[in-house]
This record gives structure tokens, sequence and C-alpha cells, in this order.
DNA sequence: AGCACGCCGACT
DNA sequence: GTCGGCGTGCTC
């Protein structure tokens, strides 16, 4: 049996299955998904089991065997095998790299080298000048040696007393004899075993088991002496007992030590057990269970299509289109019942900063211990824990932020991803992929329903549903097709692409449970306020709304899309400012450290009292940030409680849930902060939002920048007045008549679509096109450009020799543009130089392909004085 | 990624 | 005439 394998190396050379024997000890064990230990070069790495290969076709004789089995239930399953391998093309990655963001940190060991003294170093023996045992004691040294080699006493006995010992540690505590390890390990005067050990491994607890024997329990308690009255009370109450209680409980519970106990398990009274422990974060939160909650005459429409559609085994993709407050999460749950009932399991996808304990809760109430739920804050055990009791079949829920995608369930029948446009979907580094292409992928493999939800969605899947060719509209869509007079816009002229997702079926719920009305907003031209004499950061409206929030103990919500206390610091004298020495970028003032702060690398310095150019005094802050509005609007309302949140003040572990939890408690007034604020709030004291500086978003280099800011607002004005009390939304600006701000305003999607579609229609965006964003980076300039202008010409070489480097304005079907290079909207970061080149792609173009093949001579080699590149495929528009 | 093999400078 | 620099190439 031959056994193909990935070895744990990220590196293009190693990115192909290595052949290895397995022998028949693990043969019935060994299943494509095992981890295993192999040796490789020398060395002794994890990898998976991507396949078996038959005798014939491997060369003979050069096979090494598997060293380890590591699991006795493989952690990955064929499916997730194949997955990766699409995603390692697709993301441009190796497949390891694919394969390790499926998997538990808690599973990702590494091998662990051991050594110990060899006892039978046979022929050297004979050839030494050394007594009986191997051993050469020089006069009362009591050496370790062999040969010239010798070991020092110090060595020799730390390593006799402990051994195996790792040999990392011993090259730690004895840096000065690293040579010296090396040689005795070559010389075979120390032996070296490898090892893969778990992060973390399953939590193990004392357990102590109701007696097996009752009636000698009863009768023991019965006769029990006088002065054994803890042991009696302790078996009667484990006479009571259905099921085994965990030691440490009993202990605590009953007031007992352990020596009672164990006193009782020696008597054969009591049984006491190390088992397996799940490290449950939710334990001992009881959780409401709920029911089915009756649908409205449209969620019971969407939730009969994605039912038939789960019932239907075939794959499918939905866009479920509701306002916030238009209880899509009802239709999830009902959806996932249907397709429990069917033997299937499904994945919810939450944004990690909404997947909070009453999201949480929401699902546990319905399905109780059958959901598993994977965020971040869990530690590692923890969320090995709750990663194992899917793939153990014990849940049939898994909800999960990011990378909850790759559950590894055996048959999913629906997966969910909730606010759907959320970027946090995408992930930043590699492999760089996008959860909504996953899950459509995976949906594929399974057959599976794919629900993407949102008010806001994704101009990529609304395309989908909408314009693809082929799709279909649900009857209930006459609101959303008004824009188009209800026909769809003719675009024939422009190909729309959805890559992988062909079409969409859209669901919309455009209306509020309970018929609660959308909230005000207004729009404030804030150069009118300059003009009128308002030089503050709050426009006369906003002043007053929270005026009049803070006479009436109600509370407000105020965004501002930047942390720190200022975005630039300058000399009015000769016009210096303050930028980060390692980036190309304007350092951040923060006021409470005083210090500046590059917001891309981290680096700080102190803030200059005098500008640094000049001499003058004359250094002045720019820009507004968070803290400075804390600190203006503590001048304005003397007193006012405000809870500041941005990156800053939520590093902590549960510090986000600990000042949310105080402005639910009305412990303040305010809640001031970026756009974490936006999302998924739900107080009803809050009667008023004020976002202090739209624009903020809009300028950003990024072709989504409206996009993101449409949503930003759209997101934070559902803030006020989702109860009794009516809300109000005020939306400060500098430029008013800006479609997204606009559109906002009136809570109009299509009117944002629509507009928003003109525009990357002439510009040849996404949905129009596909993009890769290819960033290059060295730390010399010169180099970087050269090597940028060769990657650039060799890319456009190969597009045209495959007939694909077609201007997308051309009517072909398949079509390729190269642009740039040029300098990157960060032109340099952690003190290397930036460049990129943007591809643009429709049609049947397998543009990753090309730009792996035309970047590869520029990656291989030794990585010295190379400029290495970071190949980055945004992925959103692939879909 | 490691680690070995392999050709050119400053030392016993 | 040898130790050692890191450039190229391989790892089942």
């Amino acid at each position: 049996m031959i056994a193909r394998v990935i070895v744990d190396v990220p590196s293009r050379q190693t990115d192909r299955p290595f052949d290895y024997r397995v022998d028949s000890d693990m043969a019935g064990w060994i299943e494509v998904g095992s981890r295993v230990a192999v040796p490789f070069g020398g060395r002794t790495l994890q990898g998976f089991v991507v396949g078996f290969a038959e005798e014939a076709e491997v060369e003979k004789g050069r096979l090494k065997a598997v060293a380890e089995l590591l699991d006795p239930m493989p952690p990955l399953l064929p499916d997730l095998i194949e997955l990766a391998r699409w995603m390692s093309i697709t993301y441009v990655c190796t497949w390891t790299t694919a394969l390790q963001a499926m998997i538990p940190a808690a599973l990702k060991g590494k091998a662990e080298r051991y050594v110990y003294i060899t006892e039978d170093r046979g022929e050297y023996a004979d050839s030494r000048t050394a007594d009986q045992d191997g051993y050469e004691r020089g006069s009362g040294q009591g050496q370790l040696s062999l040969g010239a080699l010798s070991l020092p006493i110090e060595l020799e006995q730390f390593i006799r007393q402990q051994e195996p010992v790792k040999l990392s540690l011993l090259q730690e505590r004895y840096p000065q004899w690293s040579g010296l390890l090396k040689s005795a390990l070559r010389e075979g005067l120390l032996t070296e075993t490898v090892s893969v050990r778990n992060r973390v491994a399953v939590k193990k607890v004392l357990t102590v088991f109701p007696p097996d024997d009752r009636e000698a329990a009863e009768a023991a308690v019965a006769d029990m002496p006088a002065r054994a009255a803890k042991q009696r009370e302790a078996l009667a109450y484990m006479l009571e007992q259905e099921e085994p209680v965990p030691l440490q409980q009993l202990l605590a519970g009953a007031g007992l030590s352990a020596s009672s106990v164990r006193a009782l398990a020696d008597k054969g009274l009591l049984r006491i057990e190390e088992t397996q422990q799940d490290r449950d974060p939710y334990a001992g939160r009881a959780f409401v269970r709920t029911e089915p909650l009756p649908l409205t005459e449209l969620q019971s429409a969407a939730f009969g299509q994605i039912a038939a559609a789960v019932r239907s085994e075939q794959q499918g993709t939905m866009l479920l289109q509701g306002v916030t407050g238009s209880g899509k999460t009802e239709v999830y749950l009902q959806a996932i019942e249907q397709c429990i009932m069917q033997g299937r399991q499904a994945i919810v996808l939450v944004p990690e900063i909404a997947l909070t304990p009453q999201m949480v809760e929401r699902f546990k109430g319905r399905f109780g211990d059958l959901v598993a739920v994977l965020h971040s804050r869990l530690s590692t055990g923890e969320r090995y824990d709750e990663w194992r009791k899917i793939r153990e079949k014990r849940v049939k829920v898994a909800i999960g932020a990011r990378s909850a995608i790759f559950a590894p369930f055996e048959r999913i029948g629906l997966i969910i991803i909730d606010e759907e446009h959320e970027t946090s979907y995408k992930q930043e580094e590699s492999p760089k992929y996008h959860a909504r292409d996953v899950a459509v992928r995976r949906a594929e493999q399974h057959g599976a329903v794919v629900v993407l939800g949102s008010a806001t969605p994704s101009l990529e899947s609304y395309a989908a549903a909408v314009l693809a060719p082929g799709s279909r509209h649900s009857s209930g869509g006459e609101g959303v097709h008004a824009a188009y007079g209800g026909q769809r816009p003719d675009y024939s002229t422009q190909a729309v692409e959805t890559g992988m997702l062909q079409r969409a079926v859209l669901l919309p719920l455009p209306e509020r449970v309970g018929g609660r009305p959308m909230p005000g907003v207004e729009i404030v031209d804030m150069r009118a306020e300059l003009q009128g004499g308002n030089r503050s950061m709050f426009s006369r409206k906003l002043h007053q709304g929270l005026a009049d929030r803070l006479e009436r103990g109600e509370q407000s919500v105020l965004l501002l899309n930047r942390r720190g206390y200022s975005t630039f610091v300058m000399c009015r004298s000769c016009g210096y400012t303050a930028g980060c020495p390692h980036c190309e970028i304007s350092l951040t003032f923060h006021q409470k450290s005083r210090a500046l702060r590059c917001h891309y690398c981290g680096h700080t310095e102190r803030s200059p009292e005098t500008c640094p150019s000049c001499g003058s005094e004359h250094i002045r802050f720019f820009g507004t940030g968070t803290q400075r509005v804390e600190e203006e609007l503590a001048k304005l309302f003397p007193g006012i409680r405000v809870i500041r949140m941005d990156v800053d003040t939520t590093t902590e572990k549960g510090s986000h849930e600990k000042l949310l939890s105080r402005f639910g408690k009305r412990q303040a007034d305010v809640l001031l902060g970026t756009q974490m604020v936006a999302k998924g709030l739900d107080f009803p004291y809050v009667t008023l939002v004020g976002v202090i500086a739209a624009d903020t978003s809009l300028h950003l280099p990024d072709f989504r920048a409206a996009e993101k800011t449409f949503q930003l607002l759209t997101q934070v004005a559902g803030r006020a007045g989702r109860h009794e009390l009516p809300g109000e939304v005020i939306i400060q600006t500098y430029t008013p008549e800006h479609y997204s701000v606009l559109t906002s305003q009136r809570h109009d999607y299509e009117s944002f679509v629509r507009e928003e579609l003109k525009q990357r229609r002439i510009l040849s965006y996404p949905p129009y096109c596909r993009l890769i964003l290819v960033t290059l980076s060295h730390e010399q300039l010169p180099q970087l450009v050269s090597v940028s202008e060769k990657f650039a010409e060799e890319l456009r070489v190969l597009a045209a020799e495959a007939g694909v480097l077609v201007s997308l304005d051309s009517r072909e079907a398949d079509a390729m543009e190269v642009l740039g290079p040029v300098a990157s909207p960060i032109p340099r970061l952690k003190d290397r130089y930036r460049f990129q080149c943007m591809i643009k792609y429709r049609g049947a173009v397998d543009a990753a392909a090309l730009v792996k093949q035309a970047a590869r001579p520029h990656m291989e080699g030794s990585a010295a004085g190379k400029v290495l590149i970071g190949i980055d495929v945004d992925p959103q528009v692939i879909l």
C-alpha cells in the first residue's frame, strides 16, 4: 500500500504529493484525510494523505515508510482534501497552506526531535580504547566519548537525567555545544527519535461513577462508622446520581476532600476514571428552549423556496435580501430544522463581530446540544473540542466565523452566510480565500444550498441573482425590480461575470417584522456649517440631537471611521508632516500616550514638541479621530458618559462584549466608535445615530469605496429606533450630493445599485469582469521596478500566446487586460516598496494560472536579494 | 522550509 | 594546502 502525502512545507517546490510505503500495522487505519508523520529529506514532518497509489505507478525501492499515524480518526475528509486542492489553484497558494487552514490549531503539530544516549554503539565499542560498557572514563572525568569526540560531563548528565530529551531544549540550554551535539548525532554517540505532538491534548478529568453495586453501597452507607462521616456523605450523594460526576464538582459541591472519595474507591464502592472532557465555553449557561415562530407571508415564501431547494439535494444559491429587522434569522432557523430532519448538517457563517452570546443563544435555544460554535475568541483547546463535536458527528449545526466553512461534516444540506457583504469573509493572509466562494464550491460537492443573507447585498451577489444570464426572479420581487421598471436592464454589450456562481435566486424580505418604519435620516452639509461659522466637528443639528438625548436620558451612537486622535501632524511653518519611517504613510497622533503611531506597521514614536525639521513650535494636529471626538464631547457636554470602541480599546479578550454590555445597561450616554459600532447592535434606548464624517470611507483608493460607504451608512442607520422609541439618524458629510449618501438616506438599495453598476460598467470593474491584484514588494526600489515590469511583460506575453490578451471593451467572450505596474496605494510598507499589477479578465480565462506562471522565475531560488512577490488574488469577484 | 553538495577567499 | 562563504537543487 502506498500513500500519497502532502508534506507540511509551504514552498512551490514541495507543492506536490510524495509517495510513502504504508506498513501493514497501519494499513487498515490510514485513509484519505489522515494526518501522518513522514521522513522527508532527513527530518520528519507532518503531512496529509491525499490519495493512494498502485505499486506499479511509483518508482520502487526508493520509497520510505510512513512513520506514524497521528490520529485515530482522520481529521480531514476526502471532500476537504479536494477542496484544498481547488483553493490552492484558485487562490495561488500551496496545497498544504490550504489544508492547514482547515484544521484547528491544536492539530498543527510540529515534529520534535528527541535525543538519547546510544546504548549499543556496536562496532565502535571494539575500535576504542575504552572500558567494557562502551564509555571511556578519563582520569575521573567521567566523560562519554567516542574516538576524538567527547561530551562535556554536564551535558551528558543532563541528557541521562531527562532522556529522551528534546533537541531544541538542549540547543536552547547549551548553545555553546550545538556543534558538538550535531557531531555526536552524526557519529552515533547520541540517537535521535522524532515524534509529532499535538499542541493541545484532549482534556482529561477524573470522574466519579455512581456505584455499580447499589445494594452494597446502600449497605455501606448504613454501616459506615461515625468517624467516616465524610465517606458516608459522599457515597450517599453518589447514590442519588444517574450520571458520572466530575471529581472536582463532587468535592466542591459537598465540601469533601479527595481522600474520602479515594477511600471509597479503594473499597470498591465507587469507581474513579479519567474521561475525556470537552471544554465547553457555554457550560453552566441555561438556554431557553424556543419554538419556531409563525412566519409572515414573505418569510414563509422565502422559507418554502429554501426548504424545497434543500430537499432537491441539488446545488443552489439563494440571496435572501432583507432589511434589518425583517426576520432573516427565523427563516434560517426553520430552514436548518428542515435540513436536520433530512439527516443532513448545516453550516452558519456569521461575521466574527456579530458572533455574540445573544446570537449563539438563538441557535442553542432552538437546537440545544446539536450546535457547535467556532470563533476566534475560544482558546485553542476550546476550539478543538467544538471542532471534535463536528467531526465525531455529535452535532448537526456549526455556527462560526469565516473558517467554520471548513466544518468537517459529511453530508451538508445547507450553508447560510449571514451579512454576506461583510468584508471579514475574505481572509487577508494566505490562503486568501473568500468564505463565500468556498461555500459555493463546498455546496457543489455536497449538493447543498447556499443562502446568502444581507440587507445590502454585495454587487457581485446581486448581479448573480438579478443580472446573470438565466437568473430567475422570485415572485415577491416587485419592490426589488421596480427600479428597473420591472425589466432587467440591458447590459448585453458587456458580459456580467459571476464566475462560479452562475445564478442565484432572489428572495426579498422588504418589510420589517411588525411593520416598524425605517428611521428618518437627515443629511447635514458640513460645508454649509463651516460657512455659517460653525468650525466644530459637530453640526448644530447633531449637537442639538445629543443635547436632547442627554436631557431625556436616551442613548446615542456616534460613528467615525478613524481611530486615534488626529490623522496627521504638520508643521505650519515649514510644512513638515510626520510620516512612518517604514511605510509611506502619515503617522496618527494618539492623545493618551502622546505618541505618533503607524496604523499599518505599528511603529510608535514620541510626538514632537517642536518641528523636527525647522524647530518651530507651530506643530498642529489635523484630521479627526475617535479620541478627539471623545475629548470634544467631554468639553461640550460636561459630565457626559462616553464609551469609545475601536481597535485601541478592544484588543483585550472579551473587552468588546464588556463595553457593549455596559452600554446596554445604560451606564453610558454615548457609544462612540469605528465601524464596529455599526454591526448588529440592538439597544432599545438608542434613539440617535450620528455619523460624524460619511466621507472617510468614500475617497479610499478602492473601487468598492462607494459600496462600502453605502453599506456602512445603511447599517448604522438601522441601529436607531429598533424598539418603541422612534429613531433619528444624522449623517454629516462634505459631499452630500454623492449617490451613496443620498440613496442611503432613502434606504434605497435599488437606486444605489443602479448607479453603482453604471460606474462599474464604465470603468470595467466587477461584476463586469473578474480581478486579480498582484502586489510585488522589495526593499530596493530600482530592483522592484525592474522585476515588476518584467513580470507584467511576461504576463502579457503569456496572455497573448493563450489568445486572451484582448481589451475588455471588445465583444470577445474571453478577454484579459494587465494594468500596471504602478505604485501601490501604500507605496511602502514595513520597509518594503510596493508595486502592483491589476489583472482584469472575463470568460474562461485561467488568469490565476497565468499569474502563477509569470511569477515563477521571480519566486524561486534563494530569497536573499530577490524580489519576493506577494500574490493577492482578489476573490470577491469570483464568487 | 532545511539540508547537502559544490565551487572561490583568508587562515593553520 | 584546508575551513567556510552561501548559490543551486532535492526531498518519496
